[in-house]
DNA sequence: AGTTGTCAAGCTAGT
DNA sequence: ACTAGCTTGACAACT
């Protein structure tokens, strides 16, 4: 199993994900903005690697304004020596790497605008993993979408539109259950339609299930993964006590991480820990994951 | 230097 | 009608 933390690192000083306002734009500023966001991709992952964390989630805000109109700067063939650089660090060292696009993908959207912005985001996306190098092991994981009140014809129009992408894409995009409208049992049965394997999000299956366990859940989304996909991805995080139902917690709960670690016992999956004080937990998590497999070894 | 309103984009549910 | 939340506050104008 390995483990990760999404997007930020709060520790080291710098960020990858550094953005700017829109009616600030200039093709200098974003070449000075990637410049920075690259350098300090690498120093995370570095760090990473020192520290037991092999898996990463990739910031969206890595090329600012990638797929927006205003942005006609050619920052693919601009930092290919980086994303090569890079990409060849996280292949020498096994490094687990995902992108989380936001919520404004939405490729089973009504709205025909809607639908073509959100394919140019996914295309972004593939394109710094591919720029990278990597495998069809790096993932982008995406919601099914809106509902709009029909949810059938909702799964109907992803389906329909995920044929249309490119080959490239098509083996890198997941979809994870969410917490309110896409649960497992939804998942499954676009992943019947097209193969896409489904990211497991232990929190959202337990915020809405359709009565599986947490480990039926884990099981049954681990099949969706073929070969080429590489080792199950899940996120994990917990509910932040006095906040709203869905809400991530702001530091690790250690009792119920030994707990799930106990549920999820002899399962293989890489873990990105959706909690907001990211690398500190993932001190914490790797603390305990290192002691239980120990323990599990020594019987 | 510190504070605060605002930021490209969508959808849902709660108020 | 408006807002919080989503994977994540950070930018940038103003005091």
């Amino acid at each position: 199993m390995k483990l990760g933390y999404p997007c930020i690192n709060r520790g080291i000083g710098c960020t990858a994900n550094s953005t700017f306002r829109l009616a600030s734009y200039s093709e200098e500023r974003l070449i000075q903005k990637v410049e920075n966001n690259l350098d300090c991709l690498f120093q995370i992952l570095q760090y990473n690697v020192q520290n037991g964390f092999y898996f990463f989630r990739i910031s969206s805000d890595l090329v600012p304004f990638a797929s927006h109109p205003v942005c006609t700067v050619d920052w693919a063939s601009h930092f290919r020596g980086q994303f090569r650089k890079i990409g060849e660090f996280i292949q020498e060292h096994n490094i687990r790497i995902s992108m989380h696009p936001d919520q404004f993908v939405v490729i089973n959207a009504q709205k025909d605008d809607v639908v073509e912005r959100s394919v140019k985001e996914l295309e972004y996306h593939c394109t710094v993993l591919d720029e990278m190098a990597l495998n069809s092991t790096a993932k982008i994981q995406i919601h099914v979408g809106g509902v709009y009140g029909d949810k059938r014809s909702a799964i109907n129009r992803f389906v329909e539109r995920y044929s249309s992408l490119s080959k490239s894409l098509k083996s890198r995009l997941v979809i994870e259950n969410d917490d309110r409208s896409y649960s497992l049992k939804d998942c499954l049965s676009v992943h019947q339609k097209i193969g896409i394997p489904i990211l497991f999000d232990a929190f959202h299956h337990q915020c809405l299930n359709n009565g599986e366990t947490l480990r039926q859940g884990l099981q049954h989304s681990g099949t969706t993964w073929k070969k080429s996909d590489g080792i199950p991805m899940i996120d994990y995080s917990s509910q932040q006590r006095g906040q709203r139902s869905g809400s991530h917690a702001k530091t690790l709960n250690i009792a119920l991480f030994k707990k799930f670690l106990l549920e999820t016992k002899g399962l293989d999956f890489d873990l990105m820990l959706e909690i907001k004080d990211k690398e500190a937990s993932a001190f914490k998590a790797l603390k305990i994951l290192r002691k239980h497999q120990n323990g599990k070894e020594s019987m």
